[in-house]
DNA sequence: CCTTACCTTCCACTAGACTGGAAGGTAAGG
DNA sequence: CCTTACCTTCCAGTCTAGTGGAAGGTAAGG
């Protein structure tokens, strides 16, 4: 299969085919005669990975290293599970995180709301802010 | 005042400074005879202004729209406003985001932990994921 | 032969807010 | 004179996951 097929097969472009090559996710492809890259097409069971590890908010490099360990013929689980822990603390950091912010800039936003532009104090360039 | 006393005063380094300047949220400073900037102490005001839109979230272009205003001589209460109320839905649509991300991770997550490692099926590369 | 649709590599650019470092000028204290 | 601690400008890099485009090669159909 060549990278427009194999692209349009997992639902990517041949652009990010070609990043992925290049960031380590896929392996170098093999060439035909002309130099086209010619995948087999169980590249696509890789390529529906990544996006699942995408779809869990993994970075490539965290996907990256789950591969790698499955390619030196390792079972990935242990790591993983780590790495889903981890997401999952790091969700939970970020969304407290903005629900925090979100209770500050609702606080002001209603203050702004409520207040009267003529009190505005040049020196303070916003009384709302 | 050199640009390190005005850093210090403000919390901030004499690199964000000059960066902040650059950007055109501070006006260029005046210059000492040796080409030092030099501050006004008022220009710490400013800088406060700039950190408390940062702590609301918002990026430096947006306060660095309502320092515009601000400074052609208009009270920005308007502008301000509906920075504040369109930054309180970016972050109820981001809040959002994450939060269905995070159920898609703990059900992934959870299924990990249960799950047994033996049963692994390589061509998938990882069972959990 | 010509067009069209592929493919190749490589370089640059995006957003956001800085940070690092090089190369050099300057003021003060010992 | 020397060191130290400032200051100046400017270029480049950080992080993420690609995207855009140039310049050129190639296969198939009309």
């Amino acid at each position: 299969m060549r990278i427009g097929d194999m692209a349009a097969a997992a639902g990517l472009t041949t652009k990010t085919l070609r990043y992925y090559e290049d960031r380590g996710l896929l392996p170098a492809a093999d060439r035909t005669a002309n130099g086209y890259r010619d995948y087999v097409p169980e590249t696509v069971n890789r390529l529906e990975f990544i996006r699942r590890g995408r779809t869990a908010g993994l970075t490539l490099d965290q996907i990256g290293s789950i591969l790698a360990v499955r390619d030196i013929g390792q079972a990935p689980c242990i790591h993983v599970r780590e790495l889903l822990g981890k997401q999952l603390s790091d969700l939970d950091a970020r969304i407290a995180e903005l629900t925090g912010l979100r209770a500050t800039v609702a606080a002001v936003s209603e203050a702004a709301a409520a207040g009267d532009p003529a009190s505005c104090d040049p020196g303070r360039i916003c009384s709302y802010l």
